[in-house]
DNA sequence: GCTGCTAACTAAATCGATAAAGCATTCAAA
DNA sequence: TTTGAATGCTTTATCGATTTAGTTAGCAGC
């Protein structure tokens, strides 16, 4: 008869003679009942297979889930491939595992009825990298818990990573190390609107609508003018994923170029890109940095393993992770944050 | 007053006066009740900023959270880092994401009461990779739905690669194409109990206890075994995790070894300790494959962009999460599944 | 012997929904 | 005109816990 019904509270309550709140007790506040009773509640627990409170009545009546969600503006299959964002994600699943909470993955995606529907369920939102779209916001609970990363919503705290001065800082070393006579730009994709390949400099900064990209670029163009080059006519392209597949056919348009047009300097958004310029250029047989220097942006830890050695600068995506986990926790004061980053010298542009 | 209290269906039916049950009905069967009365309720809502039904309370009514749970054997950093694992989740997240589920993403090594909690929410269970140690599934719901990947849960399905067959096959190529005089073989953990480093033969595949490592080492026992060699006198090293700083020191261990005792074919459980011990091989100035032939498993894409490309034995980690998934949500017949693989005949072993 | 306090429990309300059963209407068919 | 079914809502029970506000008993202090 109660051969499938599953166990509850109730039961072991009417089982042992006691109320209902004394079992959820025994397992919520062990102070609060005399320890040979709690003993025999457990004793009991055991003896019929109950696994403790369900954890769906817990949150529907504390309000808590101890779940926190992630939604990422890319896909959950590039998300969770691409180095940047996994070794984000390991930081927050780092400090959620750390303190009792799991971690719950969505997709901006994914922007269905469904987004609202499980996602309302957890007690907090992380948001990496997303367009800042109002739609969104809208399905999600007024006043949740919300961090913000690599972009704004207003309102809630955010973390950036000073990209601007850092892409600043390694172009301008690129120029000065030695002095390229054509340099070019490799961007990750700056608008909403799906883009690949050459584009047309004059619409970039202007149109960039995702904060991430508009401050890389913003530095690569300020370190160019410093170094006297007229950005109209610098070159630019455009790729809309960061993997290898999509860039490389991009970077091949490049390397396709006649020699006195290609550039021997390729400023790339990040090492992706810059690791995609670096296989298919040897691939060619052009040597690096001699005929083709490249730097890239994120610091990734394939960059660094292989030779020639990138020369990037490092962010730290899993101290992101842990700081925004942190925040969303209530563990750290959740105001707005700028994290640094470090400039690392490799071959491809020492 | 109700300035920030939560609105609820209730509220709304109030507010509306019709009952609750319409209102829910309003946002989940629109067929029962009329178009005029529903759009209504949804302009009302939409005016004192409904959400829509609390995910919480509907999963505790339904029983039902629409939350898929991982529970991956390492820890959710390494899990998120590595490629083949995070290869799979995202073919469990692809199929999830199509049908309205989430993805709740849990380690086993976080076995403390919390795994309960807020796991026993999910609808389901995906195992990936575990030790088959009855703990863990003591604190899962009874009679969950849980599909097992690259191990054996009693009375659950699971989902496996044919590791041995196409051990023995790559091993049998590498041994037969040009015949090596000193075989090695790299481990993955072989047991629960963390060993890195030099093994000694004898105990390997007695004492292995991971399914998938052990049926890894057959493959290659076999092929040795069939070319003649002394299974005894084949030098082993373990490595405790897949990643490029765990296996380093220990490539570093082997090609140490004077020339004579050196080995002249590495087969290695996975593309990872291959591609370390290529990388480290090729800054030692060692040619590969003449000095060094190595062979990997699992076929992840780092192996086939650099060159010489990995010879490897390509394993469809996406598709098994694909598979994980849709058993799990029912849209696959249920019963246990025996993945084939594909042998890459890259250059590190031609 | 009375008061006051603490320890150890219980009763009952509640969290926010869903779902089965029931009650009026309306409309078509006999 | 009667019957039957369909339509459109409402009533009410329930999901499985937590929590507040008691209640009772035991004991110390005066």
């Amino acid at each position: 008869m109660s051969a499938h019904r599953r166990i509850t509270l109730k039961d072991l309550a009417r089982e042992l003679g006691v109320s209902t709140a004394t079992i959820s007790n025994a397992f919520n506040r062990p102070d609060q009942l005399s320890p040979g009773l709690r003993e025999r509640i457990l004793a009991e627990a055991k003896r019929l297979g109950y696994r403790g409170p369900d954890a769906k009545a817990r949150s529907l009546r504390t309000g808590r889930s101890r779940i926190i969600a992630v939604i990422l503006a890319e896909s959950l299959t590039y998300s969770l491939n691409d180095a940047v964002s996994s070794e984000f994600l390991s930081g927050v699943a780092e400090v959620l595992d750390s303190q009792g909470h799991t971690l719950l993955l969505l997709s901006a995606r994914q922007v269905n009825c469904q987004l609202v529907d499980s996602a309302s369920m957890a007690d907090g939102f992380i948001v990496y990298g997303l367009m800042p779209s109002a739609e969104l916001f809208d399905s999600l609970p007024l006043h949740a818990a919300l961090v913000a990363v690599d972009f704004n919503v207003a309102g809630h705290p955010s973390i950036h990573v000073d990209n601007e001065p850092s892409c600043f800082e390694i172009a301008d070393h690129a120029l000065t190390a030695a002095p390229r006579k054509r340099p070019g730009i490799v961007n990750l994709r700056l608008t909403a609107e799906p883009c690949n390949g050459r584009i047309d400099p004059q619409y970039t900064l202007l149109s960039a609508e995702l904060t991430i990209t508009r401050s890389r670029l913003a530095g690569f163009h300020a370190a160019l003018e410093k170094h006297d080059f007229d950005l109209e006519r610098i070159p630019m392209w455009n790729v809309e994923e960061n993997t290898f597949e999509v860039c490389a056919p991009v970077i091949e348009e490049i390397l396709d170029l006649p020699d006195a047009e290609r550039p021997d300097l390729l400023l790339c958004m990040s090492d992706r890109i810059a690791l995609t310029a670096l296989t298919l250029a040897e691939q060619r047989g052009l040597r690096i940095p001699d005929d083709l220097c490249l730097i890239g942006f994120d610091g990734i830890a394939e960059g660094q393993y292989r030779a020639p050695r990138l020369t990037t600068v490092r962010q730290e995506s899993s101290e992101k992770g842990r700081l925004a986990a942190r925040m969303i926790l209530g563990l750290e004061p959740s105001h707005s944050r700028l994290l640094t980053t470090e400039m690392i010298l490799g071959e491809t542009c020492p």
